[in-house]
DNA sequence: GTCCAGGGCCTAC
DNA sequence: GTAGGCCATGGA
């Protein structure tokens, strides 16, 4: 089977045993980046805990972070793990829309500079890595980037499909360059991948309930 | 008590 | 350019 169709395949499994997973879970665009940079290597129970914090302190737009000292924002996001590093993660994201768009987030993520302009922007403010960047290109900004994560890597590894060694990028560009460009597609892809990480299959596809049995 | 969750930065070689 | 340490909560 052809590599774009084994993929197409692999979704259809995936979305049948799961159902669609609507994401990303955040009312606005700039929620769903402050849940992406929360989110780093910690479960999304405690980026939940960290955003109702932020809000409940009124300490949650891009101007109140901007403004916030350093220790408050840490304090409130203290459940999200590393919340040092995080809240000046959280500062210069706030920063490079306050002092580039006057805090106007669509500003920010203008389709029309282009995906991959874009995610070099994106890239360059501190504390953004591959996997964030691409989870607020797709997730916020709705454009067509394919997010990679450690269950990517791990679960289409053991399908032989991608390297032990290989690097983001290079997975990025496996996926974007077999499937059709399309935001939906993508956006639920991931949820998909992620949501198999969750709940079964440490061994996939070679358990019994896997839904990649067999692919 | 141990293990690990929707990463990224910094430094050394 | 990459391997390894660091960051430092909460739930299973």
């Amino acid at each position: 089977m052809k590599k774009k169709d084994l993929l197409l395949k692999i979704y259809e499994r995936l979305l049948n045993h799961f159902g669609h997973r609507n994401w990303w879970p955040g009312d606005t665009k700039w929620e769903i980046i402050i849940g992406a940079i929360l989110t780093q290597n910690v479960s999304w129970k405690n980026v939940e805990k960290a955003i109702l914090n932020l809000k409940n302190a009124r300490c949650f737009e891009p101007a109140d972070i901007y403004r916030a000292p350093l220790e408050e924002i840490a304090e409130l996001i203290r459940p999200s793990r590393y919340y040092n590093m995080k809240a000046k993660k959280l500062k210069a994201m706030a920063g490079h829309i306050i002092e580039k768009y006057q805090g106007n987030v669509d500003a920010f993520l203008k389709r029309e500079k282009g995906l991959e302009n874009l995610r070099k922007e994106v890239l360059s403010i501190w504390g953004i890595g591959p996997e964030t960047a691409d989870s607020i290109l797709l997730y916020a900004g709705e454009l067509p980037t394919f997010v990679v994560d450690a269950y990517t890597k791990r679960i289409f590894s053991r399908l032989g499909l991608l390297s032990e060694t290989a690097g983001y990028d290079e997975m990025r560009s496996f996926f974007m360059n077999n499937l059709p460009p399309d935001r939906e597609l993508f956006n639920d892809y991931h949820a998909q991948i992620v949501a198999l990480g969750h709940n079964i299959c440490k061994n996939v596809p070679r358990c019994e309930i896997c839904p990649l049995k067999e692919i």
